[in-house]
RNA sequence: GUGUCUGUAGCUUAAUGGAUAAAGCGCAGGUCUCCGGAACCUGAGAUUGCGGGUUCGAAUCCCGCCAGACACGCCA
């Protein structure tokens, strides 16, 4: 939308001063300003030593005649461009010949900085298998789905990878904890162990299998609760309609982490000192362990060389979504990498903020049935899969977030879930009144629009922009910021205005409009992944 | 202490360096002889933490201060 009138801005511009612009567009803070806008003289007043209200001026006198705008004005500098109902009736019947195509646009790969051939590797959720999966990990799933979901929308090509740590010290010991509740005298409780019933669960699983407790092989229970464990977060996540491509486990890394050493060794950007090797950061002012004293290599060392691994499986672009409490390690990692000779801009690190959950006004911690940390999977027992996809993202990834229960559950507009979908339900509310003569679908004519109207339109028409403006922000929020315009514009739209009438061809513009509404709601429902209600 | 980020209506948040800072909630007042009122409309409410600077123009960029979050481990 935006690019269309930017070439139309830019063809007038070339016309009248014989140079290449590239003219901003954008949308008016103020409505009586039009529907676009832009500052483009601004930016020429420098170069052609002119006012800029007067290139101004010039512009918008040849754009005037155009039949795209009903009005275009030069305000304090402002170009300031009004489209005419018949454009947006035009853009709308495009839309409806052909939704996914209108919406579809090709300039994301160069605004995305990728040819349309390459693959982009998206790593999320990536929890510990020491553990259930906690409400944090749910955001970041949500956010990486949808995130995955527009990319193939716009036809980009990505997968979508879980990185498994299940190598280090914390599976070891979650083994260890293990084995205390399989046999307590034996086996001490060990230091900074994992408590929790899934962790006596799982002792007693392994015994079922197991009868005795001597001589139990420690690497065997650490595989057995590795996949149990792994088990239970793909079912959690399964619950959330979430699934990923790839499982790549950090043990497979053994030999990269050895050459990363000796690669980062030849760039001259290790050092060992007190029997460990560590890192010499340039950006950062502390040296950095890769390998311990005791011979076993730091997350940091398998993370530099798990990414490598990524690069050499030919990755146009890696993104990676992090809780925000890892922001401190992006410099470091980076930094490894760029001397391994990968461009900085080839990874890029989304972080999302914390998310609590209220009820009643207080903040709950604990889950009421086993007094320990809240499982996701609990809160999408209770809230449901739907809502609890749509509430993370109500907010941009690096907000905060609040879940309130009540609201979640409440049947008012004040849940934005139920206020978008009782938007949808009400547009199937009118295909079920619908009779003889009149169908379902859409009739191309020539109508005039009230404003209810074609305020609609217009909303329905910028979803091409949000979206698009979702990947290149990388902000899948966006989608559902645009389901909430549009609810909020159709349910003006059908509070004014009754979509039945005794006159044939009103009837027939509105139907039209409803139906337009209804497909824009089935392929922003689709990218959330979220039900689309016929009733409520 | 050092680094990163944040500070916007009473609350929660928007705003590619652009015009009179925008929404939702809350508050006050309204709207169907209604295709789903489970909705809609109107209004009040802001010195954008404070002080400088940069420029045609600053919530946004730079500097200083104040307040908060997070990170600073041979954990992951």
């Amino acid at each position: 939308m935006k690019e269309v009138i930017k070439n139309i801005v830019k063809e007038s511009i070339k016309k009248i001063y014989n140079i290449d612009t590239n003219p901003q567009i954008q949308l008016p803070k103020e409505e009586s300003f039009g529907d676009f806008a832009s500052n483009v003289a601004f930016l020429l007043s420098k170069p052609l030593k002119q006012k800029p209200q007067d290139i101004a001026n010039n512009i918008a006198d040849s754009l005037k005649n155009m039949p795209y705008f009903e009005k275009v004005e030069a305000l304090n500098g402002f170009v300031n461009m009004k489209l005419s109902n018949s454009f947006y009736e035009k853009l709308l019947f495009d839309f409806l010949e052909n939704p996914i195509d209108y919406l579809k646009d090709e300039a994301i790969f160069e605004a995305f900085g990728i040819k349309k051939e390459d693959k982009i590797n998206l790593e999320y959720v990536s929890a510990n298998p020491t553990g259930p999966l906690h409400l944090g990990h749910g955001r970041g799933a949500v956010i990486g789905d949808v995130l995955y979901r527009l990319f193939r929308f716009f036809d980009i090509k990505v997968d979508r990878e879980y990185y498994i740590n299940d190598a280090g010290n914390q599976v070891n010991l979650l083994t260890k904890s293990i084995l205390h509740y399989i046999d307590k005298d034996k086996y001490p409780f060990p230091k900074d162990g994992y408590k929790g019933d899934y962790v006596k669960d799982l002792a007693e699983e392994f015994l079922k299998d197991h009868p005795s407790k001597e001589n139990i092989n420690f690497e065997e229970l650490k595989d057995f609760a590795i996949s149990k464990m792994m088990e239970d977060i793909k079912n959690t996540l399964k619950l959330l309609n979430i699934e990923f491509d790839t499982y790549f486990s950090e043990r497979t890394l053994k030999d990269d982490v050895e050459r990363v050493l000796k690669l980062l060794e030849e760039k001259n950007a290790i050092e060992e000192k007190e029997g460990a090797i560590w890192f010499k950061s340039k950006d950062e002012d502390k040296d950095r362990v890769l390998r311990k004293s005791d011979g076993s290599y730091t997350y940091f060392a398998s993370d530099i060389a798990y990414h490598l691994n990524k690069y050499e499986r030919g990755y146009k672009k890696a993104i990676d979504l992090w809780g925000a409490d890892h922001h401190g390690y992006i410099p470091r990692l980076k930094s490894a990498l760029e001397v391994l000779g990968i461009p900085s801009d080839w990874l890029s690190v989304e972080l999302f903020q914390i998310v609590r959950l209220f009820k009643d006004g207080q903040e709950v911690k604990m889950s009421k049935r086993t007094g320990e940390m809240i499982k996701l999977q609990e809160v999408i027992e209770d809230l449901g899969a739907d809502n609890l996809r749509f509430m993370f993202l109500t907010k941009k990834a690096d907000t905060p977030l609040d879940i309130d229960i009540n609201l979640v559950k409440a049947q008012n507009s004040e849940n934005p879930v139920f206020y978008v979908q009782y938007a949808y339900a009400r547009t199937m509310g009118i295909k079920r009144q619908l009779k003889e003569p009149f169908v379902f679908g859409f009739y191309k004519d020539n109508y005039t629009y009230e404003e209810e109207e074609i305020d609609l339109i217009k909303r329905i028409l910028s979803s091409k922009d949000m979206l698009f403006d979702g990947i290149v922000k990388k902000d899948p929020s966006l989608v559902v910021k645009l389901s909430l315009d549009i609810a909020k514009s159709f349910h003006k739209f059908y509070n004014t205005h009754k979509v039945i009438t005794q006159d044939e061809t009103t009837t027939k513009k509105r139907i039209s409009l409803v139906y337009a509404t209804q497909k824009i709601f089935d392929i922003i429902f689709d990218i959330l992944n979220i039900k689309a209600p016929e009733v409520m």
